[in-house]
DNA sequence: AGCACGCCGACT
DNA sequence: GTCGGCGTGCTC
């Protein structure tokens, strides 16, 4: 036999190419050692070395030998993640079209990234020692410490390391070296884990409902089971997450849950560790590298049962997945809306295909693409209709603006209704989704509105920082004394923000404690704990937010809820404006009257008789739902038609569209099959100084519309000038901005 | 993307 | 004379 030529190796790179780079292995380095899913440091172009990752191997390549260089060094000692999972990143590259070299780049831990060890410090762990025979050496009565030594750990049977002994057992060495010599304990050195056991203690019994829906879905664990948990907000799906959850670390398998925002992952910190025995950890944007580079080898290792996080944490390869669950699945944030576009709920379900596991969306509000399959028994759909607690549901009460005065922002209704609160020390929550002080600076004069010079938009006027700011591309300006058109001093501040009607409310309420939280106020960490201690300890009176106050959060003393501007979605452009606007008013409304309490929804609008608006209130989310998704069919969108949008930007006003209109003509021997809208301008039609422009693709079969992808993007990478503007390819598109 | 090469304008 | 502007092209 003679031996065998060293193998070319296929690296992925994170480049935009839809390509991978063969480069020759060590002579000395045999195959096994080499296998898809190791990084590798190769040279690459002019840069010195370049971190990759092996996706294949081959005898043979398209590139001539001598252009093929060697790879530096191997960096991992066995692959990042296993076939299965490199199989599904595979899949998600080939169904969003976007490079894999990026992708799964994008999808690890910044420390991985940048060619970090991916291993987990080592500690010297000591544990109780299996006995050969039942007989296990006795421990002297009188010897008291070493006996306490032995219940501690009879309790940690998975180890307790030499960190957790010394805050848990003083002196510890002495009694410990005892119990070795007798033979009754071992330690070994084992990858430190932050991810420590806790003792839960509380218990809880489900209502009927909630044990119908845990025995459900206990029912069908060993298949990849899709579970639609439509519950409205104080039915209590935790409890039922929790329960489920348990259940499956309790079988040594991990559960991963997903939260749509970083704000709510100390709220279900909290109950886990009250209710589960498990060992948890977090994936979210507030760690360090280091933190989340922990966090993922651990659930990677299987030293973690419990993997909470907020949309990127789904990428996280699991030892044993017993569960996937998204909780608000309808959230827009699962969806990530820059570079690579994918939707987090999305790849929970492609996950437990894999995994053949079961994944549960939970939502009180669920998105129409999910009441959809349940339609088509793609899903099951358990209903959870009580609140807990028996608290009743929020009253409804719409205020027409059109008969008020439209300088004033509160309604007479809604101040008394806030007064009466006031007086029975209850809490209101005002729902505004516009931070900062007045969106509009206008001239009285002459009509000139302060725009932003980049997007051509109206700059929002922040009253505390005193400047104005654009709510799309973050610029900032102090603002101007006069009129730079007419030169005359009499600017108007046109219109209302959080910032804003937190001092309409000082001013009528002076007495009352008022909080305002939005992404102004709660940038700083631990803020948003902090005001949450605040709310739930009774000191707010009034809160005043945007729609970080409208998602999962639980605060019993609220009686009542004000929408001030329930307008915006009814007439929008963007077809899903309607679906949203019922979502977050639905979300907002859950607030109000959560425990024994009976809540009062007061909702101001100019449109009291709109037929959206009608059928919401009258009757309630599902009806509503239903009225949108027969919408949806008759003109055939989305759940009944699939989408994907191809944007293009540039500085140069002309170059976008020229782009797309030579796309469209590379589409054309397809263009039967599929349905060409634009290209026309983005909503927001420029931004930072750049022309967008948009091209939408669609088509009733999902399987054409990916067909006819594959090759576009193909095309589109190499026209010459798609390297001058930017452009990308939005499959599932969630927004058209 | 990231980097170098390359060909035209205002500076010590 | 050169420093540097960013257009163009390539990366195994």
């Amino acid at each position: 036999m003679t031996r065998r030529s060293s193998p070319i190796l296929q690296v992925a790179l994170p480049v935009p190419l839809r390509r991978h780079f063969d480069y020759l292995a060590h002579e000395d380095m045999p195959e096994k050692f080499l296998q898809p899913g190791m990084r590798v440091l190769v040279p690459f172009g002019k840069s010195t070395q370049q971190t990759g990752i092996v996706i294949g191997a081959s005898s043979t390549s398209n590139v001539a030998m001598h252009k093929l260089k060697r790879i530096i060094k191997v960096i991992d000692h066995q692959p990042l993640f296993d076939p299965a999972h490199f199989e599904l990143l595979r899949w998600t590259s080939e169904y969003y079209h976007y490079p894999l070299g990026e992708l799964l780049f994008s999808t690890l831990p910044v420390a991985l990234r940048n060619g970090k060890a991916a291993e987990l410090p080592s500690v010297v762990v000591w544990k109780i020692r299996v006995p050969l025979n039942d007989q296990r050496p006795a421990i002297p009565v009188r010897a008291r410490k070493q006996q306490a030594l032995f219940d501690l750990m009879q309790l940690n049977a998975c180890g307790l390391s030499e960190q957790e002994l010394t805050s848990n057992f003083a002196n510890w060495r002495g009694p410990m070296q005892a119990l070795l010599e007798r033979g009754l304990v071992e330690s070994q050195s084992r990858p430190a884990s932050t991810a420590a056991n806790n003792h839960a203690a509380i218990k809880v019994t489900l209502n009927e409902e909630q044990q119908h829906a845990f025995d459900v879905i206990r029912s069908d664990l060993s298949s990849a089971k899709r579970f639609l948990l439509d519950g409205i907000t104080g039915s209590g799906k935790t409890e039922i997450y929790l329960e489920v959850i348990n259940h499956i670390v309790r079988q040594g398998k991990q559960a991963m849950l997903l939260v749509p925002e970083i704000g709510l992952t100390p709220h279900f910190i909290a109950r886990i560790r009250e209710r589960i025995n498990a060992r948890l950890v977090v994936l979210h944007s507030g760690l360090s590298d280091s933190e989340r580079l922990q966090s993922w080898l651990e659930a990677r290792e299987g030293c973690a049962d419990v993997i909470l996080g907020t949309r990127s944490a789904v990428w996280t390869p699991l030892k044993a997945p017993g569960i996937f669950i998204v909780d608000e699945e309808h959230d827009p944030s699962y969806k990530q809306q820059e570079s690579f576009r994918y939707s987090a709920r999305d790849i929970a379900i492609l996950r437990s295909n894999y995994a053949n596991v079961p994944v549960i969306l939970g939502s009180a509000t669920p998105s129409l693409e999910s009441l959809h399959n349940v339609d088509l028994d793609k899903y099951k759909r358990i209903v959870v209709s009580g609140r807990v607690d028996n608290a009743v549901l929020p009253d409804y009460h719409v205020i027409d603006m059109r008969t008020r005065k439209a300088s004033n922002p509160l309604s007479e209704p809604l101040i008394i209704a806030i007064r009466k609160v006031l007086e029975q020390k209850k809490q209101t929550l005002l729902f505004l989704n516009r931070r900062g002080y007045s969106p509009v600076l206008m001239c009285h004069h002459c009509g000139w509105v302060n725009t932003c010079s980049r997007c051509n938009l109206p700059l929002t006027y922040h009253k505390q920082r005193n400047l104005q700011i654009c709510h799309h591309c973050g610029s900032q300006a102090r603002p101007a004394p006069a009129c730079p058109e007419c030169h005359k001093a009499e600017l108007l501040q046109i219109g209302y923000g959080t910032e804003r009607i937190t001092e309409v409310l000082a001013d009528l309420f002076p007495a009352a404690t008022i909080l305002r939280i939005d992404r102004d106020t709660t940038r700083r960490k631990g803020s948003m704990e902090n005001f949450v201690d605040r709310i739930n300890s009774g000191e707010a009176d009034i809160l005043v937010g945007t729609q970080m106050l409208a998602k999962g959060h639980h605060f019993p003393d609220i009686t009542l809820v004000g929408i001030i501007d329930a307008d915006r979605g009814l007439y929008s452009a963007d077809f899903r404006a309607s679906e949203r606007m019922a979502q977050l008013i639905t979300q907002v409304s859950g607030r109000a009257g959560r425990a024994k309490d009976p809540g009062m929804v007061m909702i101001q609008t100019h449109f009291p008789a709109h037929p959206l608006l009608t059928t919401l209130l009258q009757h309630d989310y599902h009806t509503f739902a239903r009225l949108l998704l027969q919408e949806r069919k008759s003109v055939n969108l989305p759940p009944y038609s699939y989408m994907a949008l191809l944007r293009a930007e540039s500085f140069e006003q002309n170059m976008p569209v020229t782009f797309l209109h030579t796309a469209v003509t590379l589409l054309n021997n397809q263009t039967t099959e599929l349905e060409i809208s634009g290209p026309f301008p983005a909503p927001i039609e420029k931004r930072s100084g750049k022309y967008r422009f948009q091209l939408l693709l669609q088509s009733d079969n999902r399987m054409r519309l990916q067909k006819a992808l594959l090759a576009w993007v193909y095309d589109l990478e190499h026209l010459p000038l798609g390297k001058k503007i930017r452009w990308s390819l939005d499959v599932d598109p969630q927004e058209m901005l």
